[in-house]
DNA sequence: TTGTAAGCGTTATCAA
DNA sequence: TTGATAACGCTTACAA
């Protein structure tokens, strides 16, 4: 069933029924119904193949996430996808992971699909900004279609970045925490991406700010899974036992850590040290306050639930896929940078200010 | 840069080209080497829509669920997309909400994409098994391609499930309460889907194999969301307090419930228990046991963790792309029902057996 | 082993 | 307002 078969079956030629499908104002009214109906009735729908291959286009993004089974990722894509189609553009979705060579082949896979435009959600995709290398392809990428960042940062032509903004939320609720009399901070973060650059820096400047120097020791990478994090301050902040000397040999005595309070980049790692807080029987918050980041499902599922960090996920989609649409519509002039604030969401594990 | 180009430059035809791309065995080694380098020169890549307008496909797999942003889809559709990428195909991610319209118009949505096949994940797709025209449009997409169920069963040419043996699971953890003394269950379940009915008839046969009379009072309907089910919990178990004779005339007086373990056929249910419990004063397992269901990353969150139910998507997803797989290979007789296992992970939510 | 040419199903440009 | 026809870029008989 092709536009040949509803031309002939409609007494009319293929041009007719195109402009009939695409609401051409130049068809009369009887022969577009005539159109219409014979449509209808066979269930006909254009070949989306040769669609493309006419106009270059099908009205697809392509949505590409390190890991959509992180809950922040499938947040987003559950936002974003639905806002696109309500704008007509179906989805690609692809997953990365987090190596920069897959990252470089899930893009040149998704414009191999001629999608209209690209979403990179995640701050994985800003790279450190040490190596301007780093974010080459997505510049490449850029040069065909439209690019969109969610949660990251990167310059260049035709690549447009929504963040939140980071910095300003790690000032905040630091100093908010340095106020309640804390000094010594354990700061948890699972990557070295743009995003959790900033986050750390917002976090030190406070310190510094208040006339604290932050201390390297309490800087912590970790896995972002609740048991990782909750073992590793276990160990981190016992005495240190004996036996175990076949580790290797750099292996020098730490000192164990110590801090009261802690700050995570994410809410997997924070709820791990709730975790952590609930084996040493500490009292949250009042031996400890802790903040997560990203305010999701796991932060209401712990026991304390997690005061965190709301950073607007839905308006980062929303303003996105706006700034997408509009592009796609021909008017490319839209901000390069837009920078959303934020919202702490207070629940048991900090005290009220 | 097309075809054609690549040719002139190799000075060769584009039919070589196309051999070349689509790794004919009958080319010459000279001649590949030569049109390889420029293609990779160049940069070329085919296009897309030019090569499905001529052979029909693109290997691509649409992915339909209800919501991404349930933990249980979000991790199907990791699963799903790293597998199908493995094999070569790329995904189409669509989602479509609860309603039955919305699935048939994201189904034909797919369809209209030309796909090569549907896979559908959630128990919502397979209907009640009450009304089969539930399930019609289902049967309709798989008379153009093969349909692929995941969590969810639906009888018809074409159409493949796979299922975790949700009955089972429900009968044994039951009837393991009940050896431990439990009597009245509270059930809770946030959907009339198949899965859901198979859970719940598990359940159920297991507390009268047992000689216990299913109490149509503890068997609950809720959103799966954490305080949603706290809240009613809390409210349906208190005292009848006084006022609120502002509510409709039907709303005749229940009686507080009464249970001694939970079973949820979901973790963010379970976990909406597990805050009741602590809002109760309960102390778990000792006064209350509560089983979840997906073994979700809520289920390691909540204080004390929950035992759940795992359902071994992993394995639903790799069997199902394997068939998928082996279906669009030629062999399209692949397994019409596939019924995995489960696995009962234990934590602080139940005593040992 | 390579080339020629038909066909895939649209859209869009001209003429009529 | 309509129709003929040329793209669009590829795959694949069939010929050479």
């Amino acid at each position: 069933m092709n536009i040949y078969d509803i031309a002939s079956q409609a007494g009319v030629s293929i041009a007719t029924v195109s402009r009939v499908l695409n609401g051409s104002d130049k068809v009369s009214p009887r022969t577009r119904a005539r159109v219409l109906e014979i449509i209808e009735r066979s269930g006909y729908t254009p070949n989306i193949f040769a669609q493309g291959l006419g106009i270059g286009t099908i009205h697809a993004v392509g949505i590409l996430v390190p890991d959509i089974s992180d809950l922040f990722m499938a947040d987003s894509v559950a936002f974003l996808e639905r806002l696109l189609r309500a704008r007509g553009y179906s989805s690609l979705l692809a997953t990365s992971g987090f190596e920069r060579e897959s990252k470089e082949q899930q893009v040149q896979m998704l414009l191999s699909k001629k999608v209209d435009a690209l979403i990179l959600v995640g701050s994985t995709y800003a790279g450190a900004g040490v190596d301007p290398e780093e974010t080459g392809y997505i510049r490449r990428a850029a040069e065909q279609i439209p690019v969109f960042l969610i949660n990251g940062q990167v310059e260049g032509e035709n690549i447009f970045s929504c963040v939140c903004d980071d910095y300003a939320a790690m000032y905040s609720i630091t100093s908010q925490l340095i106020g309640r009399g804390h000094r010594r901070f354990l700061f948890l973060t699972d990557s070295g991406s743009y995003s959790a650059l900033q986050k750390r820096a917002g976090h030190e400047d406070a310190l510094r700010d208040a006339g604290i120097t932050p201390d390297p020791a309490l800087s912590l990478r970790m896995p972002n899974r609740i048991h990782p994090v909750r073992d590793q301050l276990l160990e981190r902040t016992s005495e240190r036992t004996p036996g175990d000397v076949s580790g290797s040999a750099d292996a020098s005595p730490e000192a164990p850590l110590r801090f009261d309070a802690v700050i995570a980049t994410d809410d997997g790692m924070a709820v791990g040290a709730v975790k952590y807080a609930a084996a040493r029987g500490l009292h949250l918050p009042d031996d400890l306050e802790i903040v997560g980041y990203n305010n999701s499902s796991l932060s209401v599922a712990c026991e304390p639930e997690l005061t965190s960090i709301d950073n607007l996920l839905s308006e980062m989609c929303e303003k996105t896929v706006h700034h997408l649409h509009e592009y796609l519509s021909g008017d490319h002039d839209q901000p390069r940078q837009v920078r959303l604030g934020w919202r702490l969401v207070e629940r048991g594990t900090t005290k009220r200010s």
